[in-house]
DNA sequence: CACTCGTTTCACAACTTCGTGAAGCTCGTA
DNA sequence: TACGAGCTTCACGAAGTTGTGAAACGAGTG
């Protein structure tokens, strides 16, 4: 048997609670941030969406909802057994918080509507030069965040190098 | 008279909505995103109370409320003409862009948070591991976030002399 | 081909958020 | 001290979100 019966069931679940309510804070909808928590919390990344209803006490409604919302945002990925009806959902490879610090998608409609606005006051304005220079910030941040992601990986290696060791 | 007259309205406040728009979804309280985004269209990045309730069609009781929000998170500061009863609201210097990336206080939430789980769930458990790799990575940007900040304001500095040039 | 398990869809209800109107308060002015 | 301009507070109502139950759907299985 693994460790996982002798958890501290109660203290685990209360985990799922405030990490999913931390998410949830951040702009992550609830169901979703309650399920990646729990997710977190198996050793094998993998729960059927059974296993989530009972786990979270919500309907298999909610379950089908949030999940949907997991894979398109590709965090986690839907597997099925062969021979079962089951859905299984597991967590895509520890990459999923990275995830949360991609905005790339935002950035560049940050910047289209800076550049609107630049336009629109006029870059020999002061609010134009304002908003040329809050452009540039977010140019600058959707530079960076790649390297960024770079880094961690390198960080990370070294990490769980010492660990192991 | 400035070239403030002269400018497109229309297109002024279709920046205005967008923009705040842009920021609504990111998480900004929908009021204060629009009156940020109207104050970085005047020149002088400063705006009465008054004018606000004017500019974005609202209530003097959502001037109020979302000003409240705007000051306690610094990007705004309320002043007041000596003789005078209007109060004036005006940007922080160009900083309130970095506010944007600032999430000090929740990865020290998170950190918090992610460490009970690692405690409840034994570091030697994969989940628990999950977990502790998971800390690492908000750890490490909690850090990089600083010097992140600092290259910014280096980058900002060249890119100013270069336009003004 | 019917049965059944599991998932999904849909309309509704509960909850939450948010801005308004109106009353209240503060402070400068006469 | 009384007045009034302007900001704030508060309770209400509108609107949007979100999870639920029930029904529908689809895919294996006997």
């Amino acid at each position: 048997m693994t460790r996982a019966t002798e958890r501290d069931t109660q203290a685990v679940s209360q985990f799922v609670e405030r990490f999913g309510g931390i998410l949830a804070d951040v702009g992550v909808p609830r169901m979703p941030a309650r399920i990646l928590a729990a997710l977190l919390t198996t050793d094998s990344g993998r729960l059927t969406a059974a296993e989530i209803a009972d786990l979270l006490q919500i309907s298999p409604a909610a379950v089908s909802g949030a999940v949907r919302y997991l894979t398109t945002v590709q965090i986690v990925s839907r597997e099925r057994e062969p021979g079962s009806r089951r859905d299984v959902f597991r967590m895509r490879d520890n990459v999923w918080y990275e995830t949360t610090f991609r905005k790339d998608q935002m950035l560049v409609l940050i910047d289209e509507v800076l550049s609107e606005g630049v336009d629109s006051l006029g870059a020999d304005t002061e609010a134009g030069a304002r908003l040329d220079e809050t452009r540039e910030f977010f140019r600058f941040m959707h530079a960076e965040m790649g390297t960024l992601l770079d880094r961690w990986r390198g960080h990370r290696e070294k990490w769980l190098e010492e660990r192991s060791s």
